[in-house]
This record gives C-alpha cells, sequence and structure tokens, in this order.
DNA sequence: GCGACAG
DNA sequence: ATCTTGTCGC
C-alpha cells in the first residue's frame, strides 16, 4: 500500500497534538471487523539522538513464524513527552508498515491503545490512520490500576481508568511481569489480550513486536540494512 | 503544589 | 528509548 496519510498536519506543538488526539479518539471503533486475524504486523522503532528507525514484521499466527520484515528510517521531529508518544513514532512507523508487501490482518503496537488519558494511544492512532485492526502491547503503565493477577502464563485481569475497562493485564509467560494490553482500533478488548497470546509463548513480548524490537536495534546500529532486512 | 508519566 | 558486564534465579 502507499504510505498512510496521518490525518493531521505532520509539525504539530504539543498542545495542538493533545487536541488532535480528542478529535481523532472520537473516530476510535472497538467493533471487530468478524475477519480472522492470521497476520499480525508488528511495529516498533529504536532511536539515536537525532533519527528513528522503525520496522514492521510480519508475523503469522497459523505457523507461528515470521512471513516478511520491512525497516525504514527518518529524522526525528517530535520530543517524547508522556502521552503524546504516537507523535514521535506515528509516521515513520508508518513508512515502514508501507513497504509490506504481504496480506496484514491487524497491527501489534509497542505501546497503549486505548488505556490512555485521552483514548487515543499509539495503537489508536495506526488504526486510524490505516484503518486497519490495531492494538496495543506495553511493556509498562501509562494509566489506570488493576487487580494482582496469577503468576502463570495466561492470567489476565482487567485494566481500569476512571471508572472504565480500557484493557487487560496479561501475564504472558510464567513469574514473569505482564504486559498490558489494549485495543487501538476495529478490535475490542477480549480480543486485544487474545491476540497478545496467540502471538507467542516462548517471550514475555509478543513475538511481532519482540522481533521488530530486535531489528529496529540492528538497523539503528549498522549490523543489517533495511535491504537486508527486505530479503529476510 | 505534588507525584505520575507508553517509548 | 539510550548508555552498558556480569550476575542471580527460574
Amino acid at each position: 500500500m502507499k504510505t498512510p496519510r496521518l490525518p493531521h498536519r505532520q509539525s504539530l506543538s504539543p498542545r495542538e497534538a493533545i487536541a488532535t488526539q480528542r478529535r481523532l479518539a472520537q473516530r476510535v471503533s472497538l467493533a471487530p471487523t468478524g475477519h480472522a486475524v492470521r497476520y499480525m504486523a508488528g511495529l516498533d522503532c529504536a532511536f539515536t539522538t537525532d533519527r528513528a528507525f522503525a520496522v514492521a514484521v510480519v508475523w503469522d499466527i497459523q505457523s507461528q513464524s515470521m512471513a516478511q520484515a520491512r525497516g525504514a528510517s527518518a529524522k526525528l521531529r517530535f520530543p517524547y513527552i508522556p502521552g503524546l508518544l504516537s507523535f514521535r513514532e506515528a509516521a515513520v512507523l508508518l513508512r515502514a508498515l508501507a513497504k509490506v508487501r504481504h496480506q496484514v490482518d491487524a497491527l501489534l503496537c509497542d505501546g497503549q491503545g486505548i488505556a490512555h488519558p485521552r483514548r487515543f494511544g499509539l495503537a489508536c492512532h495506526l488504526g486510524v490512520a490505516t484503518g486497519i485492526p490495531a492494538c496495543g502491547a506495553a511493556k509498562s503503565l501509562l494509566v489506570g490500576e488493576h487487580e494482582d493477577l496469577a503468576p502463570a502464563r495466561g492470567a489476565t485481569t482487567s485494566l481500569m481508568h476512571r471508572g472504565e475497562r480500557v484493557g487487560t493485564v496479561v501475564r504472558t509467560r510464567d513469574a514473569t511481569r505482564p504486559i498490558y494490553s489494549s485495543p487501538g482500533h476495529l478490535c475490542s478488548i477480549p480480543q486485544a489480550a487474545a491476540l497478545t497470546l496467540q502471538c507467542g509463548a516462548g517471550y514475555r513480548m509478543p513475538e511481532p513486536t519482540r522481533l521488530a524490537d530486535r531489528w529496529a536495534g540492528m538497523l539503528k546500529r549498522g549490523e543489517i540494512t533495511q535491504r537486508g532486512l527486505s530479503d529476510l
């Protein structure tokens, strides 16, 4: 596909970015499309002082193997501000995703979906921009609270925020810190949690984003080229 | 004002 | 996120 165009200007002030989130959050739908999800595109970034390296990894849930990998890089234009992460990463991630030549049923982002102060985390931003179902799997909490959960893989508990359920705390590995799952777009809270567990069982992070993180780090360090990634 | 705060 | 070796534990 062509690089999806973000539904807002490229250079925004933090204040404008917040207003943009409030506006776009109204477009988010938590209704699943009904289509089976087999190919998940895991997205993640690695950074140097002034540049971002993004990778999109297509993961086949059916065979539990990588179907394709693509990379892209760009100059950083927005600082990291809690709550405004997507304004720093979305553009490059979409460029990497646009290079994918393979079926993609849903996106898996390294960050939050609606478990966000304005219900518009990175997964919502990418989901709304592409129209593709998306969900987030974050390594730490941005907002919300939850009960303790059992230590065995597969254990889950609701992630609440301001009296609303915004996601699921998921134990993806025995006796290891949980993953914070929340839907981004065209996905329900239960489906987001299920997909997180279906994308691998050997590591804390789901395979698509774990691999994207690994390749992005190698791209940043020059240990592999974008062409090298495509040839995988 | 104080503390929290995805990556 | 990034700077960084070894080390404790399942």
